[in-house]
DNA sequence: TCAGGAATCGAACGGACGTTCCCATACATA
DNA sequence: TATGTATGGGAACGTCCGTTCGATTCCTGA
């Protein structure tokens, strides 16, 4: 068993979170069950046996995972919902934040995206629990929309879950390369939630009053797990 | 091999239409890769041996949920393109067919959702065509819309991707007995697609306007393959 | 220096998997 | 009634999987 103290925890922490990595990756490219131990030893150049020692089973390697990003968006998201910022400029953070982890960390967040029947049990129950607090986190933020904004009949899960549903597809389509910058796939997504794709002549609006700079491009990527400046610190 | 015409290529084409149905359902319950072809065997009361009379490989059978699944929104959006209609009653066209047939074949659809790596070389490249077409006239739609109503810098690709986001994504929420009706959700979609959820008075604009009824509640249930009256006949 | 836990490994086990071989039956047609 | 094809099944093959066992090496602290 690893030590509760010292260097070695470091190490080992330092060990598990490459382990972590290259799961994650391997996880994203051929799905949690297409994907073998067998494959993690080679990426990460240890032995079959080797690997048990960080994790007891594939199940809780993948539960691992999905926990530690859950944690540093639900801990993200509690933030900005406490600021005492307007509804509109949280529900903007709120999909600054999120976008923002997603793009810098693709791996995981595809994998939580599509491994959502892979965990059993208490597994399911921990990741299930983390997912279920921050839907909830983005559910009030709309319904605080609503009552701030609109007497309109909005039905708050209903937006909430397009908006995840916007920002949790990009992993099947978002290429570098080819696609906006993160900071303007942010606005065009921010904007079409707001003001939706026929609305004319709310630019300086969006511009002015709610999108302000939260994680400018060229501050450098984010820490994957939670402790050393995830977004939103 | 099956025969090419007469009564056997009916019993055939039943039987293969079971078989796909049933793993369609297993596919979306355990993931393509957690399925197996034994589970298959046990749904639909048939031997192993025996299933691999309708297909080569498992991989194949995949492939044939989700071609089947593409051919029919693929040719049904074509239909909606090629009609006489304004952008905007199109692309409201569109969003109705394409959550209709996602929520009436919730099975098929979470698999296509899903599965995006599973298959390699001629299947992957086969359904791969596939989407490209399916996608490509949604952004031609939002193209055209962005033409003939807004002048603003709306991008077609990012705008089409985020609305399929929102669609493709209920497989991961959508539970009939707590969630709106089918009606509902399309409404709410298309109105936060277009007008965004900040958006006030917009009400009539989209009742009268574009979002005139296409899938009545009541109208039945879609068949899932060509042929047999699908959605947008 | 050395005891003892931390960390790692080679090798194997039992099982599930996709697939196939070979044979039996059903049935339409001549 | 004969015959060939469509349709189906029992049993097995070879492979890969997740996991474990026992042993070994590394490293820290006394």
């Amino acid at each position: 068993m690893p030590r509760d103290s010292g260097s070695s925890t470091t190490h080992h922490d330092e060990r598990l979170r490459e382990i972590l990595g290259h799961s994650a990756r391997i996880f994203a490219e051929k799905g949690f069950d297409g994907a073998s131990i067998r494959e993690i030893s080679r990426a990460t150049g240890m032995s079959l046996a080797g690997l048990y020692y960080y994790f007891r089973t594939k199940e809780e390697l993948l539960c691992l995972i999905q926990e530690r990003c859950l944690a540093t968006l639900l801990e993200s998201g509690r933030k900005i919902a406490e600021s005492g910022k307007t509804p509109r400029e949280k529900v903007a953070l709120f999909v600054r934040n999120h976008l923002g982890f997603f793009l810098h960390n693709m791996n995981e967040m595809k994998v939580m995206s599509r491994e959502d029947t892979a965990l059993t049990a208490d597994y399911e129950k921990r990741v299930l629990d983390l997912k279920r607090l921050y839907l909830k986190v983005l559910v009030d933020l709309v319904e605080e929309l609503r009552q701030h904004e609109r007497a309109g009949k909005l039905n708050a899960r209903v937006a909430a879950l397009s908006l995840f549903g916007m920002m949790n597809w990009i992993y099947a389509w978002y290429r570098p390369d080819r696609d906006p910058s993160l900071g303007d796939l942010i606005e065009q997504m921010l904007r079409i939630f707001f003001f939706g794709v026929l609305d004319r002549g709310a630019e300086d609006q969006v511009a002015e009053d709610c999108l302000f700079e939260c994680f400018p491009a060229d501050r450098g990527s984010f820490a994957l797990w939670p402790g050393s400046g995830g977004p939103v610190q």
